[in-house]
RNA sequence: UGUGAUAUAGCUUAACGGUGAAAGCAUUUGCCUUAUACGCAAAUAGAUGAAGGUUCAAGUCCUUCUAUCACAACCA
């Protein structure tokens, strides 16, 4: 010892302790830019990280996601790839807006007003990095590594700027266009919704809605009689007046229904599907079984109905109806409205199975309309602008008579100002008393609400900016099918599906705080211009501001060519200043700016090549394909359609390549229960709580090993805490253990003499093997993209092989006698094992593993994330050796079953054990291992049984495996032949090497290879058995035992008196005793054995009286002894 | 409603289509064995969600159903 550097020594594994010095050391040395710069640039691995919103708090999935993207890119640097990672911020949205909004306590409407779109988006600016400091503490304190100092941001006018130049290249592969669609719209802010939105939670809400089963009169035709109406129910009667079809399954029968309407009292005859009528005619409505008996008049208390003529949907396509409510007729082709036609999407689950199809308001009724050639119900206001028969607001249009300016739902009135009866009610009662109302009833059903306003939505037609996605899906199908997606069923199944379904994809976002689309049109739209850079930008305002539209360029200071940021802050591409700019269209007439702006997921999907500022700049690391596509990313699963979906998308449109090669999507993180996290249920778990209280390590480790992560993990703490107590407590253990003895042996961190593995003890080969082997596999589950097979794998050899079974058996090599050649190889062969450890573990456990690798290493200038990736020996393993030592602890494993059973604890040594031996290679394997059971179970020897008849009693089962690809059916018959095999059959299949069975009408040669022969149970011995071996003990104590087991007992005892008393391992002391005279003679016999084991220099018989008086009593095996034991 | 996933001991998870379903936690019991009681050992425990089918053989493949979850959603 001496001088000597020694091994830092700990008393506890503390993680608050380690996690700060491994965080000041990676910051101090600049561990991180380090294990980038150092690799070979020409050796990328490329991962992208998908932005999170820094609007709101971390949780805890956060960590989980995080955790699986740090590990891969861990391990591809262990393995010498250079691995940037770029941060990234997404910034823009409508969360964002909202929250702004709700800030300032203002609504869409006050934008522009109240608070200028200027000031308004900077508050959005601001308020978009409010939680960047939170998100960079849990990022550092989670280990997970990415370059926080120079991330992307979605605000940024470079980034804009690329996100333009792919949006031109889009417009000129003449896949952008605008169209007219139905979409979710909130009247009271004013905006479209999108699907996101519309499933935040909360928003579907279960209502009370007035619903109308209509009559629609059918126009004289040949196929139905006069008088005969179409039932169509709606819960949205404020439709009705818009409604220009009615749509029929082409394939549902439908049937004619003679009867009396219940509130006008006159005969009708009735259109709806056979299998929905029983539902329609409740109450008071009575079936008859003849025409004839259809008699009925007002006041009667049954109405009679009669069913009569069958049709398929497809007979009464094409067929007219008179409209419902003629307030107005649509704009242009009139004459086409007011059809039955047919439409796939008519089910007969409920109302009639004839829908009213109103295209203005319905997305289905939109495109059945569409194909069938329908007119929308759609007229032209003050502009000339064809309109609905709805304002944006929610009202009705002055078309609408006496409801004009009323709110089609009341729920849009102010407080208050609701009138008694909302329109549904007042149609509702118009068609009753028209004879056009069926049914009219209050119906509960589930609706959308916005999740702001918490008013019902409206599905409404907007104009939007579409990307024609459908025109590229096989091509997105076909790039699909080359990446590697973690699980597999994600990428074929809700990816691949989703992919060949996939529809235009709308851009539009009516809002403030986004990129706005660079699209300038003329007024008439006759002319348009689409802008992919600043740079084209500046040169059209120039002409602009020639043509005389604007006074003046507002990218004057923007110098061409010029990449600084100092050039690239002189101006600002969002909504509020390009709104501003008006240019010349080719035949001099001004152009406008579309006002909206582009969907936010179109921002993150652009970030492969908007973080480098392509094309602009980084030209090569996307063309080069230096940077692109990914090799990996990782999000949730709940972003395969979000930024999965946006960065196929795009990749395919327009580079027409992958945009990543390997995927992991992982689940989500529940609570203990399997129930979702939310604010609501207040099940959410704190990250930083978590982490504070059980460290980095064991939450990543917990996470990773306890679920594959693409399953749903359920969340538990007191996972977390096993974690952390059976592997980073047994590992920091077992490290303890290897630095106490190895500083009071004075062993050097850089062994200057290696021994070879062979000429180690077979122990340490056997470890050395195993940890070869896990060396293999856990690189093979890494570069499979499978951490949690990875992770099980380390803790299996750690826990069980390492510390406690190699440290355990080998206890005594480390602190007994010299400095051997025997001793230096156990202190070799353990620090090899913890030291590739640390480097296996580190992708997923980056802190623990470093501080012990530099423990290990004694050097504190090392890290374990800088070091390589261990290369596997072959030539050390050893599968028979893995196999004999499985044996060994499989053995040891029941004879202290059986000692347990009897009672006898493993100080008191026992004679032997009994082992029946069913072939000689057998009893060669254990006699290799014999030493390390016996010692292990603390018995003298082992008896093989070998020539068993009559004693061992075998049990034998056919390979069905062989046997079953052979004999195909008769391998039933075989299976019951041979488990009808009593000890004689058995033995003669053992000595002739096969025996005849018959199998009904044919015989079988069985070979022995094609049987599996087991030991089961010794006759007249107390037995254990487990997987085809069986062992007995000789539980008989003789005195010579009995006096061995009374001297351990002493000398275990007197060892904890040392402990209790604080010697040191190495102090050596004197005993003296007094004691009963079977003690003494165990003592006599045992001397020489208790001094050297508790380091006794002498051990001397006393009387009683001349005992110190720190003298203590102890009671072995119900004998006494006292004694007294000082330092020497 | 559609798409996809999941369902194995009280809990969390294992198990190339090969037949006695394996661990850890929890529980019970015993052990302070000179690394570790935040530890060790042992014991107890399950007809693999239900019903069919394919097969000589099914926890594993197929069908239907049930439950849970996610995602997509305009049941008029």
């Amino acid at each position: 010892m001496g001088d000597q550097k020694s091994f830092r020594e700990f008393k506890q594994y503390d993680h608050t302790f380690f996690e700060k010095e491994i965080l000041a050391f990676w910051e101090e040395k600049n561990i991180f830019q380090k294990s980038i710069t150092e690799k070979d640039p020409n050796k990328p691995f490329v991962f992208f990280e998908g932005p999170p919103s820094a609007n709101g708090m971390p949780g805890i999935h956060h960590v989980m996601g995080r955790t699986i993207k740090d590990i891969f890119c861990r391990y591809k640097t262990l393995k010498g790839y250079q691995v940037k990672r770029k941060a990234g911020w997404d910034t823009h949205g409508l969360p964002i807006e909202l929250n702004v909004e709700k800030e300032l306590g203002i609504t869409k409407e006050d934008i522009g007003k109240k608070i200028s779109v200027e000031d308004y988006n900077a508050a959005c600016r601001k308020a978009v990095m409010k939680y960047t400091d939170v998100w960079n503490d849990i990022t550092k304190r989670i280990g997970y590594w990415v370059d926080m100092d120079h991330p992307y941001i979605t605000y940024e006018n470079k980034y804009m700027e690329s996100v333009w130049w792919l949006l031109k290249n889009l417009y000129h592969q003449k896949l952008l266009y605008k169209g007219y669609t139905i979409q979710p719209y909130s009247p009271k802010a004013g905006t479209g919704l999108s699907s996101h939105e519309l499933n935040q939670p909360g928003t579907y809400q279960d209502v009370k809605d007035t619903t109308v089963v209509a009559q629609f009169l059918a126009k004289p035709n040949d196929i139905l009689p006069d008088n005969t109406y179409f039932l169509a129910w709606t819960t949205t009667p404020w439709t009705l007046p818009s409604n220009t079809a009615l749509t029929v399954g082409p394939k549902i029968p439908y049937v004619l229904v003679k009867t009396y309407n219940q509130y006008t009292h006159l005969p009708v005859n009735l259109i709806l599907a056979k299998p929905l009528v029983a539902k329609q005619f409740t109450g008071k409505y009575e079936a008859v079984e003849k025409e004839e008996e259809l008699q009925y008049s007002e006041g009667d208390k049954k109405i009679p109905y009669w069913v009569g003529q069958e049709f398929l949907g497809q007979d009464l396509v094409g067929i007219s109806y008179e409209q419902l409510l003629p307030y107005t007729l649509p704009y242009e082709n009139s004459d086409q409205a007011f059809r039955v036609i047919p439409g796939d999407f008519v089910t007969t689950e409920d109302g009639t199975g004839i829908v009213h199809t109103a295209p203005t308001f319905g997305a289905d009724d939109a495109k059945v309309a569409k194909d069938a050639g329908v007119p929308p119900m759609l007229v032209l206001d003050e502009n000339g602008h064809p309109v609905p028969l709805v304002d944006l607001q929610g009202r009705f249009r002055p078309e609408m008579k006496e409801l004009a300016g009323k709110y089609v739902k009341n729920e849009y009135y102010a407080d208050g100002d609701a009138p008694e009866r909302s329109v549904d009610v007042e149609i509702a009662i118009q068609l009753k008393e028209d004879n056009k109302a069926f049914k009219v009833e209050k119906y509960e059903h589930n609706y959308p609400h916005c999740w702001r306003t918490d008013k019902p939505i409206l599905y409404y037609p907007l104009d939007s900016w579409f990307i024609k996605v459908t025109e590229r899906k096989e091509r997105m199908v076909e790039l699909n099918n080359t990446i590697n997606w973690k699980p597999k069923a994600t990428g074929t199944g809700r990816f691949g599906n989703w992919l060949s379904n996939a529809n235009d994809w709308n851009l539009s976002r009516s809002r403030y705080w986004g990129i706005p689309i660079p699209i300038w049109r003329t007024e008439d739209g006759k002319e348009e211009l689409c802008i992919g850079s600043v740079e084209e930008l500046k040169n059209a305002c120039d002409a602009a501001v020639a043509a005389g539209f604007m006074k003046q360029n507002p990218l004057a200071d923007f110098v061409i060519g010029d990449m600084s940021e100092a050039n690239y802050q002189s101006f600002d591409l969002h909504k509020n200043y390009v709104d501003e700019i008006v240019l010349v269209s080719p035949n001099g007439q001004p152009m406008k700016r579309e006002s909206d702006l582009i969907d936010v997921w179109f921002d993150s999907g652009s970030m492969p090549y908007a973080q480098w500022h392509y094309p602009f700049e980084n030209k090569d690391k996307i063309d080069g394909h230096q940077d692109f596509p990914a090799d990996f990313i990782a999000e949730g699963v709940d972003q395969t359609r979000g930024w999965f979906y946006t960065l196929h998308a795009i990749a395919t449109m327009c580079f027409d390549s992958i945009a990543y090669k390997n995927i992991i999507s992982n689940g989500l993180v529940l609570d203990k229960n399997g129930n979702k996290m939310s604010k609501r249920l207040g099940n959410g778990v704190d990250p930083f709580e978590t982490i504070d209280q059980y460290g980095s390590d064991a939450t990543r480790w917990y996470m990773i090993s306890n679920a594959q992560p693409w399953d749903n993990l359920k969340f538990d703490v007191e996972g977390i805490e096993e974690t952390r107590r059976k592997l980073f407590g047994t590992l920091a253990n077992t490290y303890s253990f290897f630095a106490l003895y190895a500083n009071i042996d004075g062993v050097a961190a850089q062994p200057s003499e290696r021994i070879p593995v062979n000429e180690r003890p077979e122990i340490d080969q056997w470890v050395i093997s195993l940890l070869n082997t896990l060396v293999k596999e856990v690189d093979e589950y890494y570069a499979d993209y499978e951490p949690t097979k990875a992770a099980r794998a380390i803790q299996d050899f750690i826990s069980d092989n390492l510390s406690n079974w190699y440290v355990r058996l080998c206890r005594r090599r480390f602190w007994k006698g010299d400095y051997s050649k025997d001793k230096l190889a156990a202190y070799q062969t353990l620090q090899e094992c913890l030291e590739k450890a640390a480097i296996l573990m580190s992708p997923i456990a980056p802190f623990y593993s470093d501080f012990l690798y530099r423990n290990l290493k004694m050097d504190m200038e090392q890290s374990v994330h800088l070091a390589d990736y261990p290369s596997v020996d072959h030539s050390v393993i050893d599968k028979d050796l893995e196999y004999r030592m499985d044996k060994a602890q499989k053995i040891s494993s029941m004879v202290l079953s059986l000692r347990k059973r009897e009672s006898i604890k493993v100080r008191q040594p026992l004679q032997k054990i009994l082992l029946p031996i069913l072939d000689d290679q057998f009893e060669e394997q254990i006699e290799q291992v014999k030493s390390l059971i016996l010692a292990e179970v603390n018995v003298k020897e082992i008896e093989y049984l070998k020539d068993t008849s009559g004693i061992v009693k075998k049990s034998i089962k056919p390979d069905f495996k062989v046997l079953g690809k052979k004999l195909g059916p008769k391998m039933k018959d075989l299976a019951k032949a041979v488990n009808g095999f009593g000890q004689k059959e058995i033995e003669t299949l053992e000595q002739k090497g096969s025996i005849v069975v018959s199998l009904g009408d044919e015989n079988y040669e069985l070979q022995l290879e094609e049987t599996e022969i087991r030991s089961e149970d010794i006759e007249g011995w107390m037995v254990a058995s487990q997987d085809g071996i069986t062992v007995a003990l000789d539980v008989n104590i003789t005195d010579d035992l009995q006096f061995e087991g009374n001297a351990r007992e002493i000398v275990n005892r007197i060892q904890k008196e040392r402990k209790d008393r604080g010697f040191e391992v190495t102090d050596r002391i004197v005993i003296n005793f007094e004691a009963t005279d079977l003690i003494n003679a165990t003592i006599h016999s045992y001397k020489d054995y208790i001094a050297t084991e508790v380091l006794a220099n002498k051990i001397n018989v006393v009387p009683s009286h001349d005992l110190n008086g720190d003298a203590f009593e102890l009671e072995i095996n119900d004998d006494k002894i006292k004694l007294s034991i000082q330092k020497a």
